[in-house]
DNA sequence: GTCTATAGATAGATAGAC
DNA sequence: GTCTATCTATCTATAGAC
């Protein structure tokens, strides 16, 4: 099930989970280059020593912090891709990841904004196919260009929204609504020649 | 006039300009807190010394980056505040910004994607006041949030997706007309109650 | 599990020769 | 204008005491 009520990374809690909130606050706000272990150790409190316990590199907290929503992106494009027809895969590619970006706003921009954590992933992970297996499943086999530049806005523009000052007094509920009309709008023009069987 | 032939940071020249599109291109790729002065001077073949006669601080050497594409935006939202009906507002900076992404597709991605930009900016220029006034000009006065979530998408979505891999090899032109298009169904979907005049 | 202490590398920045 | 040389501060990371 793709939908939760927690938070991909808990606000609160006792070591690890303390680091990895604290890390994705500074992350979030001065970008994952800009932030040094120190600043992170200072947040909790703690020396870097401290930190270095608990990860043995920066890129493990990278990964660490990044990684929940990975994880649900992965089980997100594996619901949307057993889905028989398209209209409903759109669907379900669309339905949870605005769920996941609007219950935690700064993670998914983090996750897509931050070019260091792109360098990391691509180091050390499989995410590139994995955005390629969404993107896919949002645009299509053959897939013309402005429905390429369209899903391209689509995903870039709600992760880096979700974040933003102009939508942070907006509730859970209705910015939910309001990013699921745009998506819509955003992806549903003109049908190519080909009909959805 | 809000169109020029040329890109706002020419790809050659010599010393400045050839230290600024170098810079350009690891800010893109790396971001600003990932690139050091020692990569800038690299990629010109010559010392960090020598980087720093041009410009006394590595701040000094982004605002220079990025100050072109600045002043475009400033000019867009002004010729934007002069046009009379609302439609000719939000087209005139649809246009204009569209066209300056276009036109040099990793500069904007830098201006608006890019914590450490953010910082600076907002320390040394008067950019957040700029951004407002575009906003402004896309949303209306008194707008829904619906309004203002669409109007963020498209411009967090519209930066980020011009310098994507995805839209890489698709020319100017058509680049051009499928964001125009992208634009108009995102910002143009119920009119509230208010007529325009 | 958290600390001190420190290594080793690299950051931004400066002085002054050429 | 570009260089060598160097400074200081900070970075990631490690070793080992408590």
């Amino acid at each position: 099930m793709a939908t939760q009520l927690e938070p991909a990374v808990p606000r609160e809690g006792t070591g690890r989970k303390k680091l990895l909130a604290a890390a994705l606050d500074l992350f979030a706000e001065r970008g994952v280059s800009g932030t040094s272990l120190q600043m992170i150790a200072d947040a909790l409190g703690v020396t870097k020593a401290a930190v270095y316990y608990h990860y043995k590199t920066k890129d493990d907290i990278v990964l660490a912090v990044v990684n929940p929503a990975i994880e649900e992106l992965a089980v997100i494009a594996s619901e949307a891709e057993r889905k028989r027809s398209r209209a409903a895969q759109v669907e379900t590619v669309l339905v949870g990841i605005i769920d996941l970006i609007v219950r935690n706003r700064s993670l998914y921009a983090v996750l897509q904004g931050d070019l260091a954590v792109a360098h990391v992933l691509s180091e050390h992970g499989a995410f590139p196919e994995l955005s390629n297996r969404i993107m896919a499943l949002l645009v299509g086999p053959d897939p013309d260009p402005g429905t390429i530049v369209a899903a391209s806005i689509l995903l870039s523009g709600l992760g880096e929204a979700g974040f933003g000052p102009r939508v942070a007094d907006i509730g859970d509920e209705e910015l939910r609504g309001h990013m699921l009309g745009c998506a819509r709008r955003l992806l549903r023009h003109r049908r190519p020649s080909a009909a959805t069987p």
